[in-house]
DNA sequence: CATGAATGAGTTTTCATTCAT
DNA sequence: TATGAATGAAAACTCATTCAT
């Protein structure tokens, strides 16, 4: 139970615990407990007691970490979006080609989404959600725009096919949460083969016909 | 607001109402406001009163109609369910070749999503939900049961790219959601051109590759 | 307990009922509910729930006629504070001597207050509390203003002794509710001779004095 | 911040703090704090750990001097209704003349209401609260006997007015605090002007008449 | 059939008090 | 002794559902 053993210590005297990290636990634990309720049940089917029980706290423990119902949502939101960019972000071969750009991709939030289904179903099912505070949409918004400029990048490049603005990227984004969602349900497979049928699927949606 | 005005009445007795025709009239209303206000604020964050209200009832009426709020999302999710497929097999080309056949699909459902957008939200919103009934999801999986059979077809027949069971009808599934949320929210373009666009890339995502 | 017994109706037709009179019994037991716990325990020490067993009606039965705990604080300030001035206005001799007119104020402030303890009781307890909203407040600058008015136009009618603007208002008004607190916790007596006394000891202190 | 800074400390381990003197400090700073927030506002709207919180101690510590928030207000009541009595005792003139007692008694009490604001506010804002204890309303007792037996004593010898018991002494203190009040809320005049004419007026009001 | 006032269990949130450190 | 995190009962308020009219 004690997850500082090991800690160095002098003289007999106590050993300087770290209560910080202490109290992240619970926090942890909170988040934790909502993460999971809310991508199940959503933000208002789920009750704070729920969490609270989840989480192996009192009910009013919450409120000692977080001001409000909405602020968990919004912590929980900042965090996941944050973590699934950089999950995609990480080792991405900015200077490879599209089609390579594409598989790290696709790749890379699939790999995410098996990882941690419920930080996904979370924020498929959080998305423009009325609940969600400024710093959450800027979050949001950063992660669009960034798509939008990749893909115009390339258009220009005569890489990809040329469509209107978001088109592109719209669809790349639906066909994988699609395709994850299916996985769920059990409408489809989720093997090696179906990801690699996937992206290539996917790339050649996107990329600039032949001639 | 009284859509019997002109009736005769006599002696200042109150009209004789034709009871049967403002029954449906009221089931109607009340599915119309609920289907509005679930696609805006989801299943728990809208209040039964709420509902009555918009719809022009009392609350209690309502009960009248529907044994329960969970009564009400089940009646919206399988009337809106069919009347999509209904809006997709209209007309549908079944003799046609598998490009054609994308076609009438993608701009079919597109077409309902322009004209019916609070049903398609509402139908996204509430895929999966744990309230649905067991009608609603037998609703839904009929639907996917069509979609993989036929996607099996036209891949036996060679016409389609091979991939694992589910890849193709969820990828086409979701880049049609997710074209569509991008219009919405103004992260694409929604024109003529887009979809023409959208279509042919989706196209390039299914057909069998060249040679 | 039916109130509208007597009503007139014709023809053996079901009597017109004013619903609206019985919506305001319930409103009325609330008030006067509320009324007795606010003047005993205070704003802040009285629960809506108890408020609510009080008066007879669920807890969530007063939130029909209130929109929270403190629109009840605020409807009966501000008719509690109406009534008091309405009974120190009747036949008050607008045209008579200011003997006259102290006589009838403070002989009127005295039979409300015994006649209605608990809204003095309130009316005093609530005076100037933070969860006042603006009318209530203007109810209440509005009759000090008019006490001022009143004192100032006898000073200069040379009357009423001179001293600085408020002096003699306050004065006269705290031991009045001073008189009526004394009264109730058996400090002072509270008898016929003991108004009188107390009218005329009043008077000594705002006349102008002789010579 | 720390009033302890100075101390001589060695080898960078704690302080040898004189806890006793700390003891003291820290229960007068709750107390402090606590009749700050009490007067504002009142027992049942303000919190334990804001109380702490303006205390500079932790909540718990709170209840190391203090068995309850019950407690608190009792022993600050004790406090201040006996400072005031002190006050008031201080260099009175028990061999003076009616007239010069009682301008040492409204003198000496419109200075402590000016010096002490809050106290003055907390007792009239506490008074006869059924929070408090025996104790407490035997400290307001025991004043209320004194001043009623101050009064009688002049009344026998014929330079009060002849009024019933508890009326002089409660239209004084009664016109008192309103005085005070009004000044609070700049419907009085509070200068030194008015305090003469204050007095003289109530001097007026339980002198015996001329003649 | 239609109403909408009434209900009370459920919601989010606060807070006096305790207790391990 | 001092702390402040933790508690859980209770607060204010909401809402799905019922039922007398």
């Amino acid at each position: 139970m004690n997850i500082h053993s090991g800690l160095v210590t002098t003289h007999g005297q106590k050993p300087v615990i770290p209560y910080a990290s202490r109290t992240e636990d619970k926090r942890e634990c909170i988040l934790s407990a909502a993460l999971d309720l809310f991508a199940e049940k959503g933000f208002h089917g789920t009750a704070v007691p729920e969490i609270a029980e989840h989480a192996g706290v009192a009910a009013g423990t919450i409120y000692r970490y977080f001001t409000s119902k909405e602020a968990i949502v919004n912590a929980i939101y900042q965090r996941q979006k944050s973590q699934m960019l950089a999950a995609v972000m990480a080792d991405f071969p900015f200077q490879g080609e599209a089609r390579t750009q594409i598989h790290h991709f696709v790749s890379s939030v699939l790999t995410f989404a098996r990882r941690y289904p419920l930080a996904f179903k979370f924020l498929e099912l959080h998305h423009h959600a009325p609940y969600l505070d400024a710093k959450s949409r800027e979050v949001e918004s950063s992660v669009v725009t960034m798509a939008n400029e990749f893909v115009a990048q390339h258009e220009r490049a005569k890489v990809l096919r040329k469509a209107p603005e978001g088109v592109l990227s719209s669809l790349v984004w639906g066909a994988i949460v699609g395709f994850v969602r299916a996985g769920w349900e059990k409408r489809a497979d989720t093997g090696e083969k179906s990801e690699v049928a996937f992206e290539e699927a996917i790339w050649e949606a996107v990329r600039r016909p032949h001639e």
